[in-house]
DNA sequence: CCCCCCCC
């Protein structure tokens, strides 16, 4: 037996001790019957000293960690009596009548049963005498005095993987906003950007308006929370970290802030209608989104306030649909007639969010759709505009743009509300946690209704910004990473090697697509590069020379008696690792040929060896080729069809840094 | 019980 199981375990985690992930022996197992939620087991595990019974979430472990295959440890017989298990993720209920019922959420087999050989020890059953006389003791967790919350936090209030000591978990639920980081090495927030309000600060961490889209919700507090017993939910119930919530505990409190609060939406659909909204909070721990219905839309929407804090108890848990949320939890809560939320005014060690701003600059570099969080100071602000959805609903819009010391720009789209209600007077500092990355323009942003978008934030960053903005930013020469159509030379290009274009399928879609790329002239073909055109100023087809010598437009239903020159060329694109047949119209190919349409129509008419010349000088020259690639369908083949937009010469500077991004990317 | 994340 090479395992040595954790001494004293099944009396820590009876009385929901300190215990990290306590090595134990199975003893005994067996599915409860349940028709629905996860399958659960009833496990009797030993210490070697003490067995006691406790239940396996198999689904709920799955859930959590993501891993199929741990579902099926059972039915895979190594969950078997005899093996050796490491319970990774436990948690403690206390029922009415104070027994407690320990939940394995996630737990690791260690050694199996045949390895193991046989039951180790001589474990007596655990005795929960001398645990139900005190429930001030026997309760996992700990009660709340009214008078102080904090100083009512043992370090043995929960038991998480990530703080394994007592003196870690002490700090990091509730101890002072400045010991987190340093106290908390595995916090999930990190040590940057915790954006911790001020103590006593009633307002939160925003230092003028925190709540999205709504700076005349800045004003401080509507309610005045009373001190003492009114700011604490009762006296007995368990104050848990909201990454501890599941549904399978009862009697619970979170203390947590509002990061995130929705309007309140109606809907109507086959199953009937109704309202809602919803807010997400969160703790050191982690967050979750909590949704009210109907009555408890009208009982907690004036209440609930972004950037405050409340304990909130007695709502339902229930697996969250991550389809639709980007928070790091695998529940969330609905808020039903019982339910309580109750202002909390101390604010301390709770973070008022966290975020991880990514410079403009660096949005170059990060791939379409991830979720980042930035700031910047809101330079300009295009126009509200409505637009007509795909399912035709009409939504309002507006850009932001928004710079940062890099001085580079980028677009942010804010939608329907938020793009109403967003107050730019002043060319504020503008904080968004959670938004889109898209390619659109090159890079742009777009919020989401989970995107937290904060006015002039209450925090060092934003304090840089501003104070960079007003001496120099204002006056910086910034460079947009969001290309707009009138503006060619800023805008940010989609970058593409030659093979990228085929390794990607750029043009396969239904839709167009573009890159740029810089790539050298291999060949161009000379032969039918030129035609003769409508004379006209913005008809460009094709004359058909008549017997009398006019020149027959069929579009315009006309003849003329002149035509110009239009040039349609082929070319042979190559970088260093492919080449590309691309077609060049009128104005892309007069500047890959260096002349007009018209010299070199007449050229061909009169000087052979010259015209030949000119195609000859465009030969391997380089150039920075903007480029549509799209699908085309002829004699019922398909084939992705490359048509120059854009030729612009090189700037060594931009082409160097692509080329640096390049090999970066291809390094990864 | 919702679940809309859009447009150029």
């Amino acid at each position: 037996m090479s395992v040595k199981l954790t001494q004293g375990a099944v009396e820590a985690l009876s009385k929901g001790s300190d215990v990290s992930n306590p090595v134990l022996q199975l003893l005994n197992i067996r599915q409860i019957s349940n028709s629905s939620g996860p399958t659960r087991y009833r496990l009797m595990m030993s210490d070697g000293q003490h067995s006691f019974s406790c239940e396996y979430l198999a689904a709920a472990r799955t859930q959590i960690a993501g891993f199929t295959e741990l579902n099926s440890l059972p039915e895979e017989n190594l969950l078997v009596p005899n093996c050796v298990c490491k319970l990774k993720k436990t948690v403690t209920n206390t029922l009415k009548d104070d027994r407690t019922v320990v939940i394995v959420t996630d737990m690791e087999i260690l050694q199996s049963a045949e390895e193991t050989g046989g039951k180790i020890g001589s474990p007596t059953p655990y005795n929960a005498e001398g645990k139900t006389s005190s429930p001030q003791k026997s309760v996992s967790g700990f009660s709340v005095p009214a008078s102080s919350l904090s100083a009512a936090v043992p370090g043995s209030s929960y038991r998480d993987n990530r703080t394994s000591s007592p003196q870690k978990s002490a700090s990091g639920f509730c101890g002072p906003a400045s010991s987190l980081s340093a106290a908390v090495p595995g916090s999930p927030y990190g040590d940057k950007n915790i954006l911790t309000p001020p103590r006593g600060s009633g307002r939160g961490f925003l230092g003028k308006s925190p709540v999205k889209g709504s700076p005349s919700k800045f004003s401080p507090s509507k309610f005045s929370p009373s001190r003492g017993a009114s700011t604490s939910p009762g006296s007995s119930t368990k104050m848990i970290p909201i990454a501890q919530l599941n549904p399978y505990q009862s009697k619970w409190t979170v203390r947590a802030r509002v990061t995130n609060k929705s309007s309140i939406r109606t809907w109507s659909n086959s199953k009937g209608e109704g309202k809602l909204f919803s807010f997400d909070i969160m703790d050191e721990s982690g967050e979750i989104k909590i949704t009210a219905f109907n009555k408890e839309v009208d009982k907690f929407f004036s209440l609930v306030e972004q950037g405050k804090v409340y304990y909130i108890t007695k709502a339902t848990l229930k697996v969250a649909n991550k389809q639709y949320s980007t928070l790091k939890n695998d529940y969330e809560m609905t808020l039903h007639a019982h339910s309580s939320i109750v202002p909390c005014d101390d604010n301390q060690g709770v973070p008022a969010m966290h975020c991880d701003f990514v410079p403009i600059a660096e949005l170059e570099n990060r791939d379409k759709d991830t979720i980042i969080d930035v700031i910047g100071v809101c330079k300009s602000v295009e126009d509200i505009s409505r637009i007509t959805t795909k399912t035709s609903r009409e939504v309002s819009k507006r850009a932001l743009h928004l710079i940062d010391t890099s001085g580079k720009e980028v677009a942010v789209t804010l939608w329907g509300e938020e793009a109403e209600k967003f107050d730019c007077s002043g060319q504020p500092v503008v904080a968004i946690k959670g938004t889109r990355l898209s390619d659109f323009g090159g890079r742009s942003l777009s919020a989401l209704f989970s995107s937290t978008i904060m006015v002039n934030p209450d925090i060092p960053e934003a304090f840089r910004l501003r104070a960079w903005y007003d001496r120099e930013g204002y006056a910086a020469d910034s460079q947009s990473l969001t290309g707009t159509r009138s503006a060619g030379s800023g805008a940010k290009m989609n970058w593409k090697t030659l093979s990228d274009v085929k390794d990607e399928h750029m043009g396969q879609g239904e839709k167009a697509d573009y890159f740029s790329c810089v790539a050298t002239v291999l060949y161009t073909r000379k032969e039918n590069c030129l035609y003769q055109a409508c004379p006209s100023a913005d008809c460009n087809k094709k004359v058909i020379e008549q017997q009398n010598g006019l020149y027959r437009c069929e579009k315009c239903n006309r003849e003329f008696p002149n035509f110009k020159y239009r040039l349609l060329l082929s070319a042979n694109l190559a970088d260093f690792g492919d080449n590309q047949w691309v077609t060049c119209f009128q104005e892309t190919a007069e500047v890959l040929l260096g002349q007009t349409a018209e010299t070199l129509g007449h050229l061909r008419d009169t000087d052979e060896a010259a015209f030949d010349e000119i195609f000859q000088k465009a030969n391997f020259t380089t150039h920075i080729f903007k480029n549509q690639a799209k699908l085309e369908t002829y004699n019922d083949e398909s084939r992705v069809k490359v048509t120059v937009k854009e030729v612009q010469p090189i700037d060594h500077r931009e082409y160097s840094r692509r080329l640096l991004s390049n090999i970066r990317r291809l390094a990864r």
